[in-house]
DNA sequence: CACAATCCATGAACCTGGTTCACAAACCGT
DNA sequence: ACGGTTTGTGAACCAGGTTCATGGATTGTG
């Protein structure tokens, strides 16, 4: 059935138009100016449309964050060839979360905006579940980093904690910071600034804390900065 | 005038009232079933009345939020005078704030809304600034105790870093911790159970790694468990 | 090719719920 | 008691997400 397929290909074009046209809007009016009628006219399609797609407005937001999950995804595949230590490696993530981060300002605070429990349960189980797959490979590529670690002896063998669970630090440290650096006029309020230069020395912290090898003093700015440097050069490098 | 005064205390004790009776909707039938016409109704008044305290929806959301705050506050204020360290001070911060989020499981879901970039742009200016004053207290909590040990030797002289920024680290720590545990389904999606057991290892993780003395070793969890057993007691002990 | 039968895009109507505002009641000073 | 002002009221308003009756396009059949 050949027609069959062109038509499910079109319908497939037709919802990433929607998608891609979303991101679009919410990098350009803001996740508040996003209205469905908008959307749609932005499309050329009628509202209608919209919701042969997509069961709901967060629906839709979640098949945004979908999409962009995936592209982030897509950076740690080839984490493992990186030439570098799993304590190096593990910075990488947190790196590449970072710069990802910079450069889609909106995703952190789309992920926010649907973890919250009351949008959350809005949206459809099936979208859901895509959104956490997609994400699956960030906590794959986390986990595979700590069991390496413990395999090649950077990390002592584990006590009451699954490499999922260590790996868990770091991704609460990240999430919070982005969630503090995102509060317009929080930290402002606190006289804090560079919250997330400050991150990567208490990732630090928290990494020679569990004893991970070779230990990087988090309060040598000099040996921070240093060896983000180097890390930095290192994914400059492989990834172009 | 004391008739003015009179009326100055009802409008005060009315505003009570509206936050009083929101926190509690909120608590029985979630965030996201409260209604401005159904809370006015369950104060006996009319929903034009609510806004003449509250700019809007979100307004009113802040001020509950800021109460809850203030009483939160509260229980850090007589902090410094705990028999204990300065290392187990802070862990006492850390155990306080996990009681209360257990205690009042929506006020973190609530800031997590409330923070939102989109939701955060609502407010206004006054009713932000007074739940960012209502939080003061527990940041000077922090940097109290950060500063208690960098005087007295617990903690190694700072390098380019505040007492605030210090403070960032377990803040971030925590405040990710408790989106991740509220996501529900996410954690559970990667194997991950008692997230806010790990909150507790990683966060002796990265006081240790910044050399806060005395050390726990976040690994040895017999030792991590006495420590808060320890810290729980005087908790107790002290605020009956 | 003509004619049903089916599908599906359409966008106006619907509905929910936050917000406003014309009105009236209460309150105040004289 | 009476004009003036302040304040509470709740029905009307409005925004924006969602639905659905309609009709045009598409597919299958004689």
């Amino acid at each position: 059935m050949g027609t069959e397929d062109r038509k499910q290909r079109e319908r497939q074009a037709r919802e990433q138009l929607f998608i891609d046209k979303a991101h679009e809007l919410i990098r350009t009016d803001g996740l508040l100016a996003l209205q469905m009628s908008k959307l749609a006219a932005a499309c050329e399609y009628a509202t209608g449309t919209l919701y042969q797609h997509f069961a709901s407005k967060e629906d839709l937001l979640a098949a945004v964050a979908t999409r962009t999950t995936i592209q982030h995804a897509e950076r740690f595949r080839r984490l493992p060839e990186l030439p570098l230590g799993t304590r190096s490696q593990m910075l990488a993530i947190v790196l590449t979360d970072l710069d990802f981060a910079a450069a889609n300002p909106d995703h952190y605070r789309l992920m926010q905006y649907l973890l919250t429990e009351a949008v959350w349960a809005q949206i459809s189980q099936e979208r859901r579940e895509a959104l956490l797959t997609a994400a699956q490979p960030i906590s794959d590529a986390v986990s595979g980093v700590v069991e390496r670690a413990r395999e090649n002896g950077d990390l002592p063998p584990p006590k009451e904690i699954s490499a999922e669970e260590m790996g868990l630090g770091p991704w609460a440290l990240n999430l919070g910071m982005q969630n503090l650096a995102n509060a317009r006029g929080l930290l402002e309020a606190y006289d804090i600034g560079q919250p997330l230069d400050h991150l990567i020395r208490h990732f630090h912290a928290l990494m020679t804390g569990w004893r991970w090898e070779p230990r990087v003093d988090p309060d040598e700015p000099s040996v921070v900065r240093a060896e983000t440097e180097r890390v930095r050069a290192v994914l400059q490098e492989t990834f172009q």
